[in-house]
DNA sequence: CGCTTCGTTGAACAGCTTCAAACCTTGTGG
DNA sequence: CCACAAGGTTTGAAGCTGTTCAACGAAGCG
C-alpha cells in the first residue's frame, strides 16, 4: 500500500492488542472461543494513517467505530471562527468515533498525531455480531461509559484554577495510560505539540512552555522537546493536588 | 409517599414526556405499539427527590439509568481535598447515570437542584427489553452518544479564554434546552446557584456575579436572582462569538 | 541552505482571583 | 411576629496569574 506501513512494529501491535478495548470487548464477558473468533474475523479491519492525516471529519457519514492499534490521534471541533478545541488524545487500545452514533454523522474531527494504525469496526457488522452475542452489547456499553468517564476527567483538569496543576494532572494521566501499554512509566514521548497541549487545557502555548521549564527547575522532570522523563513521580503527584487553599471546597458533607 | 409529590404538576410531566429521551428511545426506531407498551411497563418507575437530595453517590452500586421527568439535577465529582467539580446540569428528558456502566459503580454524584421527579430504568430490565427489541439497542446508543456530544460542548465552553463568552454560551445553551421543553425561550428560572454556575465554568462566584451585572448594563438581559430574562437574544448570540482576535485559529484548512 | 513551523524566553498588560465588606433572602427560634 | 443566624449574591479594591506582544533559537523540510 504505502511506505508508512513498515513503520509499524509487530511487537508493538501485539502489546497494543493486549490492552485493546476489543480484548475487553470479549474476554471478560464469558464469551467462548467460537464467538470470539466470529467477532474477530467479522469486525476487524486494519488501516494506517500518516501523521496529520484525518481519520474522519465533522460532517462525515458514520461508518464505523475505530480503535487505535498503534500511534495516536487527537479529536477536536472547530467553531465558526475556525478556532480549534481539542477534545481528547487517543492512545493505543482506545476507541474513537462515538460522537457519530447520535446523528449518524460525525460532529468532530479525528487526526493522526504520528504514523498510526487503526482497527476499524464497521458499525453495521458490529451491530449484527452484538445481536448474535448479547454479552457483547453489555461490553460495548462499558467501553462507551469509559469514554464518558474519561471526558469527566478532562473537565476536572480544565476546571482547576492553577495552570501548573492542570499540566501536572495531564502528564500524570498520560504516563498512567502509557504505563498500561507496558511502556516505561517514567519516560514518554509526547505525540502532540505544545499548541495541542495548551489548547486541550484551555491555555496558551507560552504558558505551557513556561510550566515545563518551571517543572524542570523544580527537579520534577526533564524535558527535551517531545521527550519527557519524570524524575520525581512523587512530586508530580503532589503538584496534581490543589495548593490554593480555597476553590470550591464542599460546603456540606452529606 | 411524601408531601413533595404534590409539588409536581401533571401538565409539566406531560410536557416533559413529549421531549423525553424515552420517547426517542422508542418512537423513531420503528417500534410498534406492542413493543412500546412492553418497554413502557417494564422499565418505567417513578421517584421524587426534594431539593438537595442525592439520586446516587460516588461508589454506589449501579442499579439503573435515570431520566429527569421534571425539575433538574447536577452531577459532580469530589477530589481528595473535597473540592467540587460540577460535570453537568440535567433538565427534563435528559439521562444520567451512564458513568456507572463501565465499572458497575457510580463514579460521580447526582443531586437534585429543586424538587425533582425521576424516571428510573433498572438496567437489568432495560437490558432484557433491548434484547427482545433490538431496535432499542441502537436507540440507547444514540442517547448515550448525545451525552458524549453534550460533554464536548462543556469542554468547548470551558476552553474559551474569555469568561464573558463562557457565560454567554452557558446561557444560550440553557435557553435552547428549556425552549425544547416548550418554555418561553426568553425567560428562565435558573435552578442552580451562582456558585454552581461558576464551578461548572471553571470560574469563581464573584466573576459570574459581575458578568451578570455587566450583561445587564449592556442591555442583553435582566436578572433578578434566579430569574433571567433575555432581552436581546441577538446580542447574547454575538457574545458567544470570540472577540479576542487570536486563540487557536486553525493553521490549515484542508 | 533558506524557509517555515515549533518552542522558549522576556516584558508589559489585562482579566480573573483574592480578600473584604455589605446587602438581601431564607429559615429558625424566641 | 420579629430577631437573629446562615448562606447566597453583589460590589469594591488590590494582587497575581496567565495572556499578549515580541524576539530569538532550534528543528524539520523543501
Amino acid at each position: 500500500m504505502e511506505s508508512s506501513a513498515n513503520i509499524l512494529d509487530l511487537n508493538q501491535l501485539r502489546r497494543s492488542c493486549g490492552s485493546c478495548v476489543l480484548n475487553e470487548l470479549c474476554l471478560p464477558a464469558g464469551i467462548d472461543r467460537d464467538d470470539l473468533e466470529r467477532l474477530d474475523s467479522a469486525v476487524k479491519s486494519r488501516r494506517t494513517l500518516e501523521q496529520g492525516r484525518m481519520l474522519y471529519r465533522d460532517g462525515d457519514d458514520f461508518q464505523a467505530l475505530y480503535v487505535v492499534r498503534s500511534g495516536s490521534l487527537k479529536t477536536f471541533v472547530l467553531n465558526e471562527a475556525g478556532e480549534v478545541q481539542i477534545l481528547g488524545f487517543h492512545l493505543p487500545g482506545e476507541i474513537v468515533g462515538l460522537d457519530a452514533l447520535a446523528t449518524d454523522r460525525h460532529v468532530s474531527h479525528a487526526e493522526a498525531l504520528e504514523p498510526t494504525s487503526i482497527c476499524e469496526l464497521p458499525y453495521a457488522r458490529l451491530q449484527q455480531v452484538t445481536l448474535e452475542v448479547p454479552a457483547l452489547h453489555r461490553q460495548l456499553m462499558r467501553v462507551i461509559s469509559r469514554e464518558v468517564v474519561a471526558e469527566h476527567q478532562h473537565t476536572v483538569m480544565m476546571g482547576r484554577p492553577q495552570a501548573q496543576e492542570q499540566l501536572a494532572i495531564f502528564l500524570k494521566n498520560l504516563t498512567d495510560r502509557y504505563q498500561r501499554l507496558q511502556h516505561n512509566g517514567r519516560t514518554l514521548t509526547l505525540p502532540m505539540s505544545r499548541y495541542d497541549i495548551a489548547n486541550y487545557l484551555g491555555l496558551v502555548v507560552e504558558t505551557v512552555s513556561r510550566l515545563f521549564s518551571r517543572m524542570k527547575e523544580m527537579g520534577v522532570l526533564e524535558v527535551d522537546r517531545k521527550s519527557v522523563h519524570i524524575l520525581r513521580p512523587d512530586l508530580l503527584a503532589e503538584l496534581c493536588q490543589s495548593h490554593s487553599a480555597s476553590s470550591a471546597r464542599r460546603p456540606d458533607a452529606g
